[in-house]
DNA sequence: TCTCTATACTAAGTATTCCTTAGTATCTAG
DNA sequence: CTAGATACTAAGGAATACTTAGTATAGAGA
């Protein structure tokens, strides 16, 4: 589980019928299923993370996105120029 | 179209039985269907980019990812340091 | 203790989506 | 014009997800 709100209430924050939110959730948690694109997008809204960080496999990476899309703009623009020349 | 190569050839890089590599290539860059996880991990390695990539619906996160992934270590550190207190 | 509620989890059939196959269309080189 | 390579399409069989109904556990309160 992943903060102080139940599989179910994630499930309806995402816009997941009451009646099968809280299986479909608990399926993805337990790696059952697999989320469509727009499910996922959803879910990440409710949980205040970019998708993408859903699909990181490489750890690094993964804090990475989650670190950028939470910083300070003064933060976010350094980094931007960084990268700007490549 | 990605760079110098056919979707067949992708595809066949990727793993997919050569029959069958042409059309699903066709079908995933048409969004006709969607590979499974598995799939587009694969995928991103023959293409050389992080899978999280293909899962970037913002196009400054998608940027940052492919960015990061190709830069030199001087450059990921400093960026590393940028985040760390966050 | 007994019951009620909330939560997590599971199984199985239906519904949905993808993968394979076979084929068409277009373009270019020879 | 012809052959080969590429992109694209349709449709049925194969695989996967979604819904429904239900079990199991733990905590709160009568």
């Amino acid at each position: 589980m992943a903060k102080g709100i139940s599989q179910k209430q994630l499930g309806i924050l995402a816009g997941i019928d009451e009646f099968s939110a809280s299986p479909r959730i608990n399926q993805y948690e337990r790696d059952k299923h697999v989320p469509d694109f727009s499910t996922s997008q959803r879910l990440a809204k409710a949980l205040s993370i970019p998708v993408t960080y859903l699909y990181a496999d490489d750890d690094e990476l993964a804090d990475l996105i989650k670190l950028f899309s939470t910083s300070q703009d003064e933060i976010k623009n350094k980094i931007r120029s960084l990268l700007k020349p490549s």
